[in-house]
DNA sequence: CTACTTTGTTTAGTCACCAGACGAACTAAC
DNA sequence: GTTAGTTCGTCTGGTGACTAAACAAAGTAG
């Protein structure tokens, strides 16, 4: 139970327990209302009351299929996935991309297009909301229930949903949150707005392959680099909610974002590299590098090696201070795993304990490059699992 | 409630309110029962039933006194901190400091003693479990229960209880859990191992002058180099519960504990520095490390400027990381604080968000050097807050 | 066809909380 | 001094949620 202020009554427990019947049936597979309450060690009447429940809130489902051991067979349950959708969007600074989840794991929709933050944060809420708009109203056509909308933007967001500071938008003191809910005319579901890398991590946990995992920290590769850190099962937030703003510190040389940001990369790795302008596409550009790295071109191993060793250094400073079990590369870095890091372990093993004793492992995403649209979604069906759910239909 | 697996009924919801009680009575003095409910939310009735418990299991106590206004006066109720005591021990190189602290705050005893570490564990532990026992029969023979033990140890603890590696004590792989147990030969009451930074955290959580912050780094000062994490209200432990290894992180020029770990400090700071063996005794030299800083010695400041920008780019990591409220620096940095924190906070004001945006404040301790022993007896106390209440005396 | 096994529901009981009534104890005012 | 008003804390009855145990349901084994 909490250790909050909130006292305790009947609705909690209630709302505590159908949440463990939730996550045990959404964790292992088809089961018996008999062998939730064996391995959940509740009382069989009371899982009864339980899954009517659930399946009252078409959150689970029987399927007709029996057992073929001896005694009467059991009516085995699964996830409903078919009647709720939770959608995220994640904000960079040259696209959005949204995506539609539902309460299986089901990606119901997958969209992407182009985005200009162009310092007029006003225009760029409006395509937010629109986007989000179009994206529930494709999930309300599919007769599902929207349970929530998460929006992701790097940089650092406050606990009201508010964005503080996005550089890599351009965006300072813009109340997201707040404008959505306006634009949105305020939609019956909830709205939050999160750091890019926070929901990246919760993405991970849910869905990666390290999913489940109590410590896991992931290292966005985008525009800005930024981690978000779950220790010990949960998301840190911090006093402000600004954690994990990782490329703002100061190695030897300069900032980690300076040192082993996408561009810095770009500008190092690429002899031919546009001098002139900022970059406002990098998609071909990593595509050029990881063809330059496969045909072994000198300078652009020598930069990734280089930028790996940074990211190593820097991962050595979170292992030693978080402990975490698994780390995760994101964004850009992913087609780049394979060169940089090699390079990272090695830097990460000369300044930490051993894995065996407690180190990290360092791992590429392999949820592509919606890791934190997808996390936005996760966000939602989360609140599910800790017993928020939705009121009955009626 | 909580996400566990774990499912809820009637007992968990009493004992949430229990403590939800025990906690408002701890933080607002007296307080009537009527006071109790209109804070809390909580009804009357259950108000009047769980104080009655709480009195049964001498947790709380009446006060005969009345309140002066209109209207019936109200019986107030104070935490009586005189039936139970919680003992904690801090380990360091070259002594033991075991505390005993009651359920108001009171300190029933302070003892210090040498200890030598001395390579040998065996001898080490009876030391300790001679000292947890004598502290033991001293508060039942003050009548009162003894509800738990915390030993506080500077190196890695593992979950278990385990040390799996002290440098400062030359320890490696010893079940000091296990150990004390069979020396105290099974006590009843419950017995915990934990990293001395952590335990110091609590104390500052707990008893220090930024008692009740939810995010609050402690920077101890022992022979080694750490921190006690703790982030959203709670005490960070990572995969291993190896988190808070500040003193292994690299910088440029070496590890933290190498630019500025104690004896590193003491060495460069004091030009007749004994160059042969090992410093054992630290005390008089940060005595006489104190004279030469308030003598204004170009030598001792110029050393602890430069310890304070080290400690305050590590600093500067953190609060990037983590974003806390507080930092507290501990053991023998709080005679050092006046010429450290001005370098800490300029070089961290450098590299990270100003205080107003969420940074952070530096401040010395002011538990003194027995934090982490304090914070042993702390970590007893906090299971009364989280609703795990000694059984009924009978 | 009978014995056995396992599932899931039903019934009765307990426990903790809540709402509202009520007695207790005191102040204020006439 | 009596009466009204106020606040405190307890008491009573009611509700919701869990549990244990009995039981009906639906199969297998021989």
């Amino acid at each position: 139970m909490q250790t909050g202020p909130q006292p305790a009554d009947f609705a909690d427990v209630r709302a505590t327990n159908l949440a463990v019947v939730l996550r045990h049936v959404r964790a292992h597979g088809p089961v018996s209302r008999a062998g939730i309450a064996a391995a959940t060690g509740l009382n069989k009447a009371t899982v009864s009351s339980l899954v009517a429940d659930l399946i009252d809130r078409r959150l689970l489902r029987e399927t007709g299929l029996a057992e073929n051991r001896i005694g009467r067979p059991a009516t085995m349950l699964v996830l409903d996935g078919s009647a709720y959708a939770a959608i995220g969007i994640e904000v960079t600074g040259d696209h959005l991309t949204a995506v539609a989840v539902d309460l299986a794991g089901e990606q119901l929709l997958s969209w992407r297009r182009a985005f200009t933050a162009s310092f007029e944060p006003g225009r760029g809420v409006s395509a937010i909301a629109s986007l989000a708009g179009r994206a529930a109203s494709r999930a309300t056509a599919q007769g599902r229930q929207v349970l929530g909308l998460t929006v992701g933007v790097p940089g650092l967001v406050d606990e009201t949903g508010a964005v503080r500071r996005a550089d890599a938008l351009g965006w300072s003191d813009v109340d997201l949150r707040g404008d959505l809910i306006k634009a949105l005319r305020k939609p019956e579901y909830d709205v939050a707005v999160d750091n890019d890398a926070n929901l990246a991590a919760l993405a991970e946990q849910r869905y990666g392959n390290h999913s489940g995992a109590r410590n896991l920290i992931y290292l966005t590769g985008e525009t800005g680099l930024g981690a978000g850190l779950i220790v010990d099962g949960r998301l840190l937030r911090g006093g402000r909610g600004f954690t994990g703003e990782i490329g703002r510190i100061q190695l030897h040389g300069g900032t980690l974002q300076e040192l082993a940001g996408i561009e810095s990369l770009i500008q190092r790795a690429l002899p031919d590299a546009d001098a002139d302008g900022p970059i406002t596409d990098f998609a071909p550009e990593i595509a050029r590098l990881t063809t330059a790295a496969r045909a072994a071109a000198p300078r652009t191993l020598d930069a990734l090696r280089d930028v790996g060793r940074h990211l190593g250094h820097a991962l050595s400073l979170l292992t030693n201070l978080l402990n975490p079990e698994t780390i995760v590369l994101g964004g850009y870095f992913v087609p780049l795993a394979t060169w940089l890091i090699p390079a990272a372990q090695a830097e990460m093993a000369t300044h930490t304990l051993a894995p065996d004793a407690g180190g990290a492992i360092l791992v590429p995403s392999v949820l592509g490059s919606g890791a934190a649209a997808i996390g936005g979604a996760a966000r939602v069906l989360d609140a599910l699992d800790t017993g928020n759910l939705p009121a009955l239909a009626v």
